[in-house]
RNA sequence: GCAGAUGUAGUUUAAUGGUAGAACCUCAGCCUUCCAAGCUGACUGCGUGGGUCCGAUUCCCAUCAUCUGCUCCA
């Protein structure tokens, strides 16, 4: 992968049907972008791969699919209406901006500024005449508050009674489903609740194409265990996602942790798995331990015990939980680009391909006659047999080699071709996209052929 | 949200105050028995909305989007 970045990638991805941006025949709306034919099924393949390793190979591990619209009293609970509503304020002089209760804070050396009200906050700046850290001048716009959480309201009545939040994270849905999930499954701890959903913020400045949305999808674990339990857990985990990384086939030299000093309000310890993207590092993970604050906060806003019953000790107690947040759209981004290579070939010109791992790729194989007018119909009922069991192209135009490369650039692994023998001895070529080899294979075979090499 | 830059087919681009040419891609036909050959043809464009002007893709304003920096990033 030689010389690359983000315009080649939105590029690509546009050119191939992968990724297009939103709204584009309107002139596009800010920081959206829908997956397209391939990017939806390339996306959806990246989810089997999480569920496969989260899910169907974890003991005591339960999939969940929670409503992305809650009870407005989950989002107090979880302090996501205190602490998502930032309260900024610009520098006239030198147009900065800044978050009001840190510019005190800063001031001050202090943390007076997070127990202020905004009125509190304006007063105490103008009063004080706290300087701008950037020009040292002080004189600042009113605070506006600035809200993470998109609002939308139920009912016809647009009051403030009938608010209810686009989730900003999948997390709550899981800890207010801890209970029904540990009665009907018999869970005992440790065990986890998993879930792939969209989540909404609304982020002042996006960017990035897909790095950072309004609207993006989150594959994330939940996993309740006991006090004590927790760090080697939360060690256990920031491990084991990065082991997912590599397994999808990010080399280890694109990956690191980054760990958290500065933790949000739920967390006693937080890590990110970075991964080396052409415009830096980004997180495409984070593992939190955010104790027993969720479960105890649920407990204290709903009025219901969540408290576990430990059978042995006879103890009952509120559950920890270690979070393992994976950023789908991150993902996907970063397996795009660990996937994009550019080809010199002999001739001197280039060609991209894209190789993904066969189990992510959005067709497995792409079926060819070899010249159309003798050689479709063999290669229509071929097609027809192996779309019975995987996503497959069907390629007839141009010659032979053009239509190689029009597989190889969206990252199909194998192409079949159908030639006389096939209509003779009824064998097809198969051609492997990494080796370049070519294998000749009776056409019952192929499926199983096939199988073999996309696992996951 | 602030500052700067940018905006011409799907992509990369050319020219122009008198509504635009090309290459690649795509599609159709011919040819072709394994890696972008060739031939013929076809489709597609001045981000959007105003203004100035006889006439605007070109000048001006606004807006939208993208990029860079700032800010933000539970």
């Amino acid at each position: 992968m030689n010389d690359m970045n983000m315009d080649k990638m939105v590029n690509f991805c546009k050119q191939y049907g992968f990724i297009f941006q939103g709204s584009e025949i309107y002139g596009g709306l800010a920081n959206t972008w829908d997956y397209g034919p391939l990017g939806s099924r390339f996306k959806n393949n990246v989810k089997d791969a999480w569920r496969k390793r989260f899910i169907q190979e974890r003991k005591n591990a339960y999939e969940l699919d929670a409503d992305i619209l809650m009870h407005p009293r989950v989002w107090e609970a979880s302090g996501h209406v205190d602490s998502f509503a930032d309260p900024l304020l610009d520098c006239r002089e030198c147009k900065t901006r800044h978050r009001a209760d840190n510019l005190i804070n800063d001031y001050t050396n202090s943390t007076i500024g997070d127990a202020m009200t905004n009125e509190e906050m304006m007063k105490y700046i103008r009063d004080h005449k706290v300087p701008c850290p950037k020009c040292g001048k002080s004189n600042f716009t009113d605070i506006r508050q600035f809200k993470l959480m998109f609002e939308t309201h139920r009912g016809v009545v647009e009051d403030a009674k009938s608010i209810v939040y686009l989730r900003p994270e999948n997390a709550q849905g899981e800890y207010v489903n801890f209970l029904n999930v540990l009665r009907s499954m018999r869970c005992k701890l440790p065990f986890s609740i998993g879930q792939i959903g969209k989540a909404f913020r609304n982020e002042i400045t996006p960017g990035n194409f897909t790095f950072r949305t309004i609207e993006f999808e989150q594959m994330e674990y939940q996993t309740f265990c006991r006090e004590g339990e927790d760090m080697q857990l939360y060690e256990y985990f920031k491990e084991y996602g990065k082991k997912f990384y590599m397994d999808l086939g990010i080399p280890e030299d694109k990956l690191r942790f980054h760990d958290h000093e500065k933790l949000a309000h739920y967390a006693k310890s937080a890590c990110d798995i970075e991964y080396l993207f052409p415009f830096g590092w980004g997180e495409i993970n984070g593992t939190h331990n955010r104790t027993n604050f969720d479960l105890s906060r649920h407990q204290q806003y709903s009025g219901v015990s969540q408290e576990y019953l430990d059978e042995e000790t006879h103890e009952k107690f509120v559950p920890f939980i270690i979070e393992s947040t994976y950023g789908l759209d991150r993902t996907c981004l970063a397996l795009l680009f660990n996937a994009y290579h550019e080809e010199t070939l002999e001739n001197g010109s280039t060609r991209e391909v894209m190789k993904f791992h066969p189990f992510l790729a959005p067709y497995k194989v792409t079926v060819l006659p070899l010249i159309k007018k003798y050689h479709s119909e063999r290669a229509n009922e071929i097609y027809e047999m192996l779309s019975k069991h995987f996503m497959c192209d069907y390629d007839e135009a141009g010659n032979i080699g053009k239509r190689y490369r029009r597989s190889d650039v969206v990252g199909t692994p194998f192409a079949i071709t159908i030639d006389d023998n096939t209509l003779n001895e009824n064998t097809v070529t198969i051609r492997d996209r990494d080796t370049m080899e070519q294998i000749t294979l009776p056409v019952d075979e192929v499926v199983d052929y096939i199988k073999s090499k996309i696992n996951f």
